[in-house]
DNA sequence: TCGCGACGTCCGCACTTCGTAAGATCCTGA
DNA sequence: TCAGGATCTTACGAAGTGCGGACGTCGCGA
């Protein structure tokens, strides 16, 4: 059991379209381990909503649903959005089926009835493939003395070398990403974490801990600022 | 399963033929995703155009072609270009056109339906193949006193010849080849060993033997860190 | 046929990291 | 000023993670 942390850099998301809410959710559990943030829609019409307001990474998408049909809705999500990989979940050995789906454009398929942990394999070895190697601004996060590469995965201030853990690099990649933005709670949560409900003192207590890092004086930040009643808020030291 | 790694810095043309646009769609993707470049074509006429203005180092080429058909149209690049690998997509479970496709020339067949992981798969075997090993670099990887020869598939550290295994070298050179950048094992799994899934202590005791052989002390190795909770990273100890 | 090296897997140990709980402290509005 | 809630701080146990050692298998050459 690999139970491999975030494997990348930023979190991913993937919306999993199953009008069965037993299938949905125990694909949710195993995708959320793996690090990435899960959506879910039942249907059709509402998939290609989601898709819309959500900008997944990749959407698991099953053949059967009511209402819109899954080949439609793989359609039109390849209409709208080209690049988008879809990994379909089709009926048992319906070799028809499979013909379909791949001719739809879906870029993988996992027959019914699958263990969870192979789709979450798949999902991942898509992601993976998906995912550009490299980043347009070579990954380089700089705010003044404080440099994040993503790509390295390592964080300096003032010329040394930062220790930060996961869970710490990826707050603050996230953070660096969204400046001079309050976030509550809960969207870190669910950002950075990749939950959707949990225990919010969690991000206190990494944002502490990131403060102690990345902050001259922890006690007075003046980079990672509470917004009290809100969340917290990056705000960029660096000098113009 | 030899390294992928030699592909990555040799940029291949492929040609993809297909009057599906959702399936060459999917298809490009893969193949640019592993570092090709791609050239798409709609019919046979088109195809046998692109070939001659582009020179690409391979043919996807599907039989089910309008106008002219699949099969002459390999034969007539055969004609032209005898050294060309063709890869050919052949309808489902047609033995016929299986044994056609072969007697034409193709190198490899794919059976619709496929996934396009599985196609590229295969087109990477058949680059690899196919593709001489000469680079134009002299295939010499060098970092301060550890320089790697791709071409001769031999390495040395402070002028003394390192005895490395095919694994290790192949893990060697895809390090060497993207340095500064973190890697999880199920990547480097995937571009090195070819394997989407599989057991990821794999990777970390192939690492652990290439330290022993590249680094002073493997305990606190210098080139080939460890990136907690995400997997490792080469990091070029090379003076100037 | 045997011996050997390469390779993948497994086990146990040491260490790190994470989430949560609990108490202290701070802020806000009445 | 006071009460109530939000935030901070610290500590701890559990789970995760990496590493070294060792073992079994396979393929190859002697």
């Amino acid at each position: 059991m690999p139970g491999v942390g975030s494997l990348l850099n930023v979190t991913h998301q993937v919306l999993v379209v199953d009008d069965d809410p037993t299938v949905s959710d125990v694909v949710r559990r195993y995708l959320e381990q793996d690090g990435c943030r899960v959506r879910l829609a039942a249907d059709g019409l509402s998939a290609l909503a989601a898709v819309d307001a959500e900008r997944p990474d990749l959407v698991v998408l099953d053949l059967m649903l009511g209402g819109l049909n899954g080949l439609e809705v793989c359609r039109r999500l390849r209409a709208g959005q080209p690049g988008l990989p879809v990994i379909m979940l089709t009926a048992l050995g319906e070799e028809s089926d499979r013909v379909l789906g791949l001719e739809v454009g879906a870029d993988d398929y996992v027959t019914k009835p699958f263990s969870p942990r192979e789709l979450a394999l798949r999902v991942r070895s898509v992601l993976r493939r998906t995912t550009p190697a490299v980043e347009p601004g070579g990954g380089l996060l700089r705010d003044g003395e404080l440099v994040a590469d993503t790509g390295r995965r390592t964080a300096e201030l003032n010329g040394r070398a930062l220790a930060l853990t996961v869970r710490e690099f990826d707050l603050l990649e996230f953070l660096m990403r969204h400046p001079a933005r309050a976030w509550s709670r809960a969207d870190l949560l669910d950002r950075v974490w990749g939950w959707q409900f949990g225990d919010q003192s969690t991000v206190t207590v990494h944002v502490r801990r990131l403060r102690e890092k990345i902050e001259t004086d922890p006690g007075t930040p003046a980079r990672l600022l509470t917004v009290w009643g809100v969340g917290y808020r990056y705000e960029p030291a660096g000098h113009a």
